[in-house]
RNA sequence: GGGCCGUUAGCUCAACUAGGCAGAGCAACUGACUCUUAAUCAGUAGGUUGAAGGUUCGAUUCCUUCACGGCCCA
């Protein structure tokens, strides 16, 4: 045992006392038959009391609360589905069996049998038979009225943070359905899930930095991929026309309320495609999951009401930034001109930045905060866009989008570069702006372009942060309340 | 990386402004209580004030460094 408070060691030898007479302190042969959510569906209409003889149930749960009353005592307790109130009293379940439960205390697990009956307020509540320990605590929960809030321990100890807050519970909740709903909904449209390497000897797929790791037995240095992309589309170009993934992505930059090292991105590609077709699906999909999972099409997000009622705005990435950035249309092609705009606004730019680079810091920040209903911005730039496919319009834009929701970048898709000449060169550019000092430039994947040239079919392909799309769905205000385990720094106590 | 704020009992928080015995509620423990809802009543116990150093007769309080976290900025 580590820290031995008072409390614990109290608690401690409370558990010695209940094993020397003869309680098992960690049984697993208790039967469960009924969940509390079950019993309490069952019991909707009835006004009378369900036969306390003839109707017996057999739950399992965490007691979260007990109050006491000499002889008898309400607890509340709770499992998978819900919370329910138990009465025990001593005339019921036995002298002997009541002096044990005497000793249970809250966070303890215990089998209870026993039938329903309202209280005198209206409550329906177990009336306990029988209750067994399953499970002893050692160590004692946070208060029960003002549960547990400091942050750090609520992300630590993240067990207790989803046992005494019910709001927690219920974000990785939603956050589950919202993942199983878009499986359905690629399901549907013939899409077949995949996974491919999280380990990826070139790192590629976006402009980011990569965690490096080893592989001891091949002796060769291999990344944490920042995407997943280069290896979906191989299978595309396999015969896989629709696929998707949806799984961890890493990325070596700053942890912020925006930014966790490891996060979870849906990538879908489709055959026959274009972009234009994905932003399409892309509003289908969304109101897919709002209407399954939270019933509705618009959102509230830290105060702001969002309407999700498609077809959403579409705006040029040049017309937005003209529109909503103040820039001016003669400054799009001027990289002097856009540096002294940059300048004038407070935005360092990189003097290496070529001018999408510099376009997207604008961008950044002065036209992203203000996107606040669904946005598709579109045609970026052929030198921020490495995999994408040019326009047929313009051959310096390509045919590409970006999503935006409350001023949040949640999805990203375009047509896909099935040129493998145009590929090399883009490849060979990027490899010009790493040598140039931008390291989250591409490296030249000579493999990716070998399969190329087996031909890819025509493709669309899209991808779409989970997790901020989660925070949108659930109105919270940092990437960390949707991550179950975000990352922290080690402590040492 | 920079700025601001925070770290006190198992949990939630006082005490810091102006240095002077470290406190409350809940949880725990003892007792009373067979329909409670943050149950109630009486009593008891619980602290390396994040860590190290400095100033001082005296530091939770002031100063320095460090650790961890939160928010904002890059």
């Amino acid at each position: 045992m580590i820290k031995t408070s008072d409390v614990i060691q109290k608690r401690w030898l409370k558990a010695k006392e209940l094993s020397k007479a003869g309680v098992e302190l960690y049984p697993n042969d208790f039967k469960v038959l009924h969940d509390i959510g079950t019993i309490k569906k069952r019991l909707e209409g009835y006004n009378k009391d369900v036969s306390e003889e003839k109707t017996v149930f057999v739950v399992a749960g965490r007691i979260l609360a007990i109050r006491r009353f000499g002889k008898a005592a309400f607890l509340r307790f709770m499992d998978r589905t819900g919370e329910l109130q138990a009465y025990v009293k001593e005339d019921r379940v036995g002298s002997e069996a009541y002096k044990l439960f005497k000793q249970f205390d809250i966070g303890d697990f215990v089998g209870i049998e026993g039938g329903m009956f309202k209280t005198r307020t209206g409550e329906w509540t177990l009336l306990v038979d029988s209750i067994r320990l399953l499970c002893k605590a050692i160590r004692p929960l946070p208060e029960k009225f003002h549960g547990l809030k400091d942050t750090e321990k609520r992300y630590r100890q993240r067990y207790l943070d989803l046992i005494m807050n019910p709001d927690v519970r219920s974000i990785f909740l939603i956050r589950s359905q919202v993942i199983q709903t878009i499986r359905d909904f690629l399901r549907e449209r013939d899409f077949i899930e995949v996974e491919t390497p999280m380990m990826h000897p070139i790192p590629g797929g976006a402009e980011a930095s990569p965690f490096k790791t080893y592989h001891n037995a091949l002796g060769m240095e291999l990344y944490l991929r920042v995407a997943p992309e280069l290896y979906l589309k191989r299978l595309v170009i396999g015969g896989f026309e629709r696929v998707f993934e949806i799984n961890r992505c890493f990325r070596n930059e700053g942890v912020s309320t925006q930014h966790n090292p490891e996060f979870t991105m849906l990538e879908f590609y489709q055959a026959y495609a274009t972009y234009e077709e994905l932003m399409a699906l892309t509003e289908d999909m969304f109101l897919f999951v709002t209407e399954k999972v939270l019933n509705t099409n618009t959102l509230t997000y830290q105060g702001v009401d969002i309407d999700l009622k498609r077809p959403w705005r579409r705006m040029s990435l040049k017309s937005a930034l003209s529109e909503l950035g103040g820039l001016e249309d003669s400054l799009f092609n001027d990289r002097k001109g856009l540096l002294e705009f940059a300048e004038s606004k407070g935005i360092r730019i990189r003097k290496t930045h070529r001018i999408g680079k510099i376009l997207t810091k604008i961008f950044d920040a002065l036209v992203e905060p203000k996107l606040i209903e669904p946005t598709f911005i579109t045609d970026y730039p052929v030198d921020i866009s490495p995999l994408s496919r040019r326009s047929d319009k313009d051959q310096e834009l390509t045919e590409r989008f970006e999503l935006f929701i409350a001023g949040k970048e949640i999805a990203n898709g375009f047509s896909e570069l099935n040129d493998p000449e145009d590929q090399r060169g883009r490849f060979l550019q990027q490899v010009a702006d790493r040598e140039a000092g931008d390291e989250e430039a591409h490296l030249m994947d000579e493999d990716y372009i070998r399969a190329l040239e087996y031909g890819m079919p025509p493709t669309a392909g899209e991808g779409v942060g989970i997790d901020r799309l989660v925070m949108l769905l659930t109105d919270t205000p940092s990437i960390r309340e949707v991550i179950l385990f975000p990352h922290l720094r080690t402590v040492t106590d």
